[in-house]
DNA sequence: CTGAAAGCGCTAACAG
DNA sequence: CTGTTAGCGCTTTCAG
């Protein structure tokens, strides 16, 4: 009933078996143009029961458009790889609900991997994750003339649709919170080095953020790179400790060393929130796993897929109105990781 | 100089731009028939020169081939989310070694999934993970008619290609690692029940090994299913060690919950070596990464990737001979984290 | 509301 | 070694 590579029903059979043109059927299956009520019905038997499915590149050639997106994911050290999969999967899901499918590419295939997906005609749009300030690509997206959405801002985003939380005001959402209850002195312990060599956005963002909301409350503020494993985070924690014996605060943005730099506090013997009030910034079902649950901003994959994916659709569309920046605005969740500082 | 999505540069033009004609241009792009170098020569230049991409789905159309694997990946709880991502990374890599690409699907679109791209023809063979031991996609697999690779065994796997590490070796190696250091009494800390309860092959395959080496060398044992977050992990070393005293040796089967385990262990007073021996099956990154090393068996999910695709490849150049089963034999690698028994 | 027919860009016989 | 040509299966004018 259902064919394999050779025997493939074709809309032709569809249509002879229907007693209709292919051409209904094509418009059947498309609703481009208004078909009767009982003809559509008919055809729609014959593609069940026929076990109709149109050809993908037959398609594809015909119509200039494969409904395929491209979704590029970065490897590098110190991204987190939950966050990349949910992105991922978000983006996948979300594609479907618009009849497109996902191809998956890694950053490693670089730009000519871009050009290769995008000129060949294999995809319609692409996404892209892990946006340097400076990215090579963008002058690249620029020049495509199939759209595309970033995640993550580039210093220039002029032309682009970008996509991200709003990292900056996460980073102050953090420190206002705490400057609320009565911190002075605040500490943020980043991401690994590397990742604010290569000018990461979103982390310089934090950084930013930090910073500012620290200044503008009159705190003390410093800020930690961190590598990613816990042998790191407990140094971090050490040091800390040793070279601000005032600090009572501490924001983190590096999901792998949230746990352990938590459990070294403790170890270090403070109690938290009692002699240390932690936030975070990463996705909630990390911060809300812990032992200890911390109070976090979250790090929204699953919406960010989702609105790429639909920025995406508008943009294929021809909606001319495709907003170029979308910045999700930070949300804090109290999970008790948090006091005021009078407790002490 | 190259084109966008309205402009595209075709065949015929490179065709009429090197002199030759488009047959000419194709078969020297496809190496299956002979080209004199001059000719090829001047059909590269030209290829160069316009930024010419063949149309991805007109080759399609024309070849019956989309060079495109699809890849379905799992989503449910207590599967590893960076063995996942690994996986597909190795599966991208290897796939674009053979000038293929990789559409990525969600388990969450089941069969119907697979009949889509597959009979569309938008793929042409498919990689799917996560198999149960009856998993309701081997029928739909088997009629197909386009290729497959499976990771992992199902219980009946005649007439489909599986590849996965042997998890049951991989299960015994530990105990019998543990077994010539003289421990007596071992226990499996496993996957979180649901894994077990839906029959995921891996799963069942460890504790089927782990059990027979224990039995064969004489050993009490036992094992526990963990749930994968922190708290069950603590909660699992606890009742370890209340329900067993004469426990020495542990193996753990469940990425998500080795280092709380760990850190709980020595939590509750016991030296690892000293007072207990750890094994692990997991990834090489993260038993080497932990603040206490642990020595165990590799879940080698980049060479699982490249095996299948290479097994793919093989499967859709007709060759004939390709295995239907593919077992990874176990490696150990110790890291300290075994001690002989007689220590005590 | 429906049909007929002209391609979409490429590959693979077939012919030389 | 190279050219000519007939489709691949579908969409979309153009006609009615």
């Amino acid at each position: 009933m259902r064919g394999g590579a050779g025997l493939m029903v074709k809309i032709t059979d569809v249509a002879r078996h229907a007693g209709v043109s292919p051409s209904t059927v094509s418009y059947a299956l498309s609703g481009k143009r208004p078909i009767s009520d009982d003809t559509r019905q008919r055809v729609e038997a014959s593609i069940r029961e026929l076990g109709y499915r149109p050809h993908a590149g037959a398609r594809a050639l015909a119509s200039n458009r494969s409904n395929v997106l491209a979704l590029v994911v970065p490897l590098r050290a110190g991204i987190h790889v939950p966050v990349v999969m949910q992105f991922a999967v978000s983006v996948v899901t979300t594609a479907r609900q618009y009849d497109h499918d996902v191809l998956l590419l890694t950053q490693e295939e670089g730009e000519e991997g871009l050009s290769r997906v995008a000129d060949s005609a294999l995809v319609d749009a692409l996404i892209v994750m892990d946006v340097q300030l400076h990215d090579p690509r963008l002058a690249l997206l620029r020049s495509l003339e199939r759209p595309s959405v970033m995640i993550g801002f580039p210093l220039e985003p002029a032309g682009l649709t970008c996509v991200d939380l709003d990292f900056k005001a996460a980073g102050e959402l953090c420190v206002e919170h705490l400057a609320r209850l009565g911190h002075r002195a605040v500490a943020l312990v980043g991401s690994p080095p590397e990742v604010y060599v290569r000018q990461t956005a979103f982390a310089q963002r934090v950084v930013e953020g930090f910073t500012a909301a620290a200044d503008r409350n009159g705190m003390v503020s410093s800020v930690h790179p961190c590598e990613a494993d816990p042998a790191a985070a407990r140094a971090a924690a050490e040091r800390l400790l040793r070279e601000q014996p005032a600090l009572t605060g501490v924001v983190v943005h590096n999901e792998a060393v949230l746990e352990p730099l938590v459990e070294a506090f403790e170890q270090l013997g403070l109690r938290i929130p009692g002699d240390l009030s932690v936030t975070a910034i990463c996705p909630d079902e990390l911060a809300g796993s812990l032992r200890l649950p911390v109070t976090s901003v979250a790090v929204p994959s699953a919406e960010l897929g989702e609105r790429a994916v639909q920025l995406l659709m508008r943009k294929l569309n021809g909606s001319d109105s495709v907003p170029e920046a979308t910045l999700l605005p930070p949300r804090l969740t109290d999970r008790g990781s948090t006091a005021p500082r009078d407790a002490l």
